[in-house]
RNA sequence: GGCGUCGUGGCCAAGCGGCAAGGCAAGGGUCUGCAAAACCCUCAUCACGGGUUCAAAUCCCGUCGACGCCUCCA
């Protein structure tokens, strides 16, 4: 039984969909105004990992994920830097889609837009204001009247009287309470303006999620996601718009990953403490962060270091080298030896199960993974044929497959190079074979200094960058 | 100030009432011409102080500390 933390109840809940094998899940994307950044593709991939996990038990997943691609954040970087706000939210979109490719995280069922839910927003305010939980203001805002939600606050446990006493916010003249958010507001000259039966304006930040929530998903989700900074005030103001719209409940659960911070801070973009998506790519293959992420909880804030980011590599090294081949010279392993694999691969796969079922938990999934490693290179040692290592390695493979990791070989990133050192390594052999061990040596060294790696076997000399 | 998450070996981290998973690093060994890889072995009583229990890293109370949110943010 898969059991997931469900932040409403700050509890861990049993898993049950609205739909029988149907899962409808959400996950609030990046608003497009600059390069997206680690913290980002962090969660995305533990959201990726949430949907492949939950396909791998059966599950049919609708998975959106929406682009917020009109905000006053993209209009002031469009106006400083002269271009269309929408050309400029494109632009980030096309860069943010090649990202998530890059970072193998599957494709979302449907990535919906605000810009293109415009009709479903409005309908959406209007029965809000027909209801008496929003209303127009002379200055053309539209807010949502937060006294009238009788559960505002329910997921980030406020209360709007604490919120008030401390509240920095700026009061707006218009507004009838100091809490009540926009759901739509007033253009100024320049900016990108929709009319409405409320004059021309664009809808607040918020609302836009509700809309594209009920426009593709219906009024009641399974999963909605995002990262916890977007407690309060976004999902909040998500789950009162929705519910007080459609008088049901909204999302039965909400996960939230926690930050990716960088030196004890969290990464943002408005701290300017950030690695690139792409910084970190040109550095680094897209499984290291993947693992990074996958060794932790996706509940807890995880630091990002170069002493973490080597421990991730190292790990995938390691499960890489339970899928290597068996020896060619292998004639079959010790019966006990190979009962102990079969055993080891159900077992893996049982632990693997049983972790993840508890809310996604890929760190002990993982420690099942690296025990079959073991098992499987006891194996190879051991003289096991590739028909005794395949069902081991197949599972191997479908697992971490399920967490998304690729573990492809590495890249010979050399291009060209490539034939040039394959050469030195074939000379280096016939070097050895006449025990010139001093220039074989040297060969060896001077290519680890280049950054590349030559193994001795019996089965003949490997290398790899 | 309010709300919330959390504090496990040198580092990352699982465990959530019954002898402390796993990875990285380190040390010793097997293998190897020597290495590397692989394999074997070694390496913690769980921030602190009380309490509940036959039994607590795990539950309760308190202290200290970290981080997030309360303003745009994955």
């Amino acid at each position: 039984m898969l059991r997931v933390y469900n932040t409403l109840s700050h509890k861990k809940e049993d898993f049950q969909t609205l739909e029988p094998n149907v899962v409808k899940m959400y996950v609030c994307g990046p608003t497009v105004y600059s390069d997206a950044h680690i913290g980002h593709a962090m969660s995305a991939i533990v959201f990726d990992v949430a949907r492949r996990y939950l396909e791998y038990r059966g599950y049919q997943v609708r998975f959106v994920m929406n682009f917020t691609d009109v905000d006053d954040k993209i209009i002031n970087r469009a106006n400083k830097l002269g271009v269309d706000p929408q050309a400029l939210a494109e632009s980030y979109i096309v860069a943010f889609r090649k990202h998530l490719e890059d970072l193998n995280v599957l494709p979302a069922t449907v990535n919906p837009r605000a810009t293109q839910t415009m009709d479903k927003i409005q309908s959406m305010i209007q029965g809000l204001i027909e209801k008496g939980f929003a209303y127009p203001a002379r200055n053309g805002d539209v807010y949502f009247r937060v006294t009238h939600d009788p559960n505002y606050g329910k997921l980030s446990g406020r209360k709007i009287e604490d919120m008030q006493a401390g509240s920095r916010i700026e009061v707006e003249e218009e507004k009838e309470h100091p809490m009540d958010f926009a759901v739509w507001k007033a253009a100024k000259p320049g900016e990108p303006a929709w009319d409405s039966p409320w004059g021309k304006g664009r809808p607040g930040w918020h609302i836009e999620c509700s809309a594209m929530n009920l426009a593709i998903l219906g009024e009641q989700i399974d999963i909605h996601g995002g990262g916890n900074d977007l407690v309060f005030p976004h999902h909040e103001n998500e789950i009162a718009q929705t519910e007080c719209f459609t008088g049901k409940q909204f999302a039965r659960y909400w996960m939230h990953n926690g930050m990716l911070q960088l030196q004890g801070e969290k990464m943002s973009k408005s701290l300017g403490n950030l690695v690139t998506i792409d910084d970190f790519l040109s550095r680094h293959e897209a499984d290291a962060l993947r693992m990074m992420v996958l060794n932790g909880s996706y509940r807890a804030p995880l630091s990002y270091s170069d002493g973490i980011m080597d421990a991730a590599e190292r790990g995938l090294d390691r499960l890489r080298s339970g899928l290597k081949p068996a020896s060619t010279s292998a004639s079959g392993a010790p019966t006990d030896v190979r009962l102990a694999l079969d055993k080891q691969a159900e077992a893996t796969q049982q632990t693997f199960i049983e972790a993840m079922d508890d809310d996604f938990n890929s760190s002990g999934g993982l420690a099942g993974l690296f025990e079959l490693v073991r098992t499987v290179n006891t194996a190879r040692d051991a003289g096991a044929s590739s028909a005794e290592l395949n069902p081991a390695q197949d599972t191997l493979r479908t697992l971490t497959g399920v967490l998304g990791l690729r573990l492809g070989e590495k890249k010979a990133s050399g291009g060209d190079a490539d034939k040039f050192i394959s050469l030195l390594v074939e000379v280096r052999t016939e070097m050895r074979k006449q025990k010139l061990w001093g220039m074989s040596d040297l060969v060896r060294d001077r290519l680890k200094e280049l950054g590349v790696s030559i193994e001795d076997s019996k089965d003949g000399t490997t290398w790899h960058w």
